[in-house]
DNA sequence: TTTTATACTGTATAAATATATAGTATTTTT
DNA sequence: AAAAATACTATATATTTATACAGTATAAAA
């Protein structure tokens, strides 16, 4: 898959804000009012950028026809399994990764990027149990009380985030 | 929550289909398509209902505006835990749920109706073990390759289903 | 160096869409 | 028995929205 560039991610990211919040994509309209665009077609072209990078899939002639395509295959995407030492050195290189799973994406609604396997009890109260696989999203958009992964200096956890006066509790 | 009509069952459930297949919901033509109205007042209608009985919500002045709302509580759904015995007798009833979990709805992309435990290790390859939770969800719109439970006589177990002339195998 | 991709502003418009209004008929609730 | 909810058809329209076209400018690839 081709990388994307700056602005492209950013478009991207709004799309996925959208749906996460909303429960539906944004218009052309919307995302230039996000990313601080004056012309409808700023978004436009971004759109078509990924769209031809197979991000995404744009409905023709339908209002919000924006779809985020399966991040691998279509027939059930192959997502990586890291233990959470690795995710702890933030690397997704093969020597992390335990193994391979294949999901159905449409069981989540935000694109899963890996998953990490649980050590512990801490979770247990929450049904989260020792050997869990846990499906972790990427995003900088989180919301206090959302469960996050935790990362401390060497220490990587799994636990419910709340923010206060720019400090995480 | 009060009690859906059987038509306002198909039209949530049209809106359900809709973004499960496309991404983004449907507009009121669309509806009116699918279900075999001829007003868009038809589809307007029923969708004033279901917002006056709070199963979905309606976002005034843009297009496709509709988005589900979380089935029970806003802030983390509560949904019942059965084991595979109670999934049998397809009842609900208070005497077969082993207990409540609370999710994150955003989650999943479609309505967690219960989770159901998994007994046996018929599943270890794709990844789901003994005791593992199974998020299920209702419908009757499947494809083949689809991962389902599958009710027989006396017997529940969880497999991937095919159908070939309106025959399951 | 020429082309292609990126990254926009600005303007315009056909088509998509929500939404109101006016009816009719049936069923359910009070 | 009256009122309210359900379940539509039919028509109309303001607004939303996608999308094309014309530019300008810079960076990357061929």
């Amino acid at each position: 898959m081709k990388d994307l560039t700056a602005q492209q991610s950013k478009v991207l990211n709004c799309i996925e804000e959208s749906i996460n919040k909303t429960g539906f994509p944004p218009t052309r309209a919307e995302i230039c009012q996000k990313l601080g665009f004056k012309s409808p077609n700023a978004a436009e072209s971004h759109l078509r950028a990924l769209e031809k990078k197979d991000i995404i899939s744009i409905a023709g002639g339908s209002s919000r026809g924006i779809s985020i395509k399966n991040k691998k295959s279509s027939s059930g995407g192959s997502v990586p399994v890291i233990g959470l030492v690795a995710a702890g050195s933030a690397t997704l290189a093969s020597e992390n990764i335990e193994r391979e799973i294949n999901v159905d994406p449409s069981l989540f609604s935000r694109n899963v990027d890996y998953f990490l396997k649980v050590k512990g009890l801490s979770m247990i109260e929450d049904g989260i149990y020792e050997d869990d696989l846990v499906a972790i999203h990427k995003t900088n958009d989180f919301k206090n009380g959302d469960l996050a992964v935790v990362r401390t200096e060497d220490d990587v956890t799994l636990k419910y985030i709340f923010k206060e006066n720019h400090k995480l509790l």
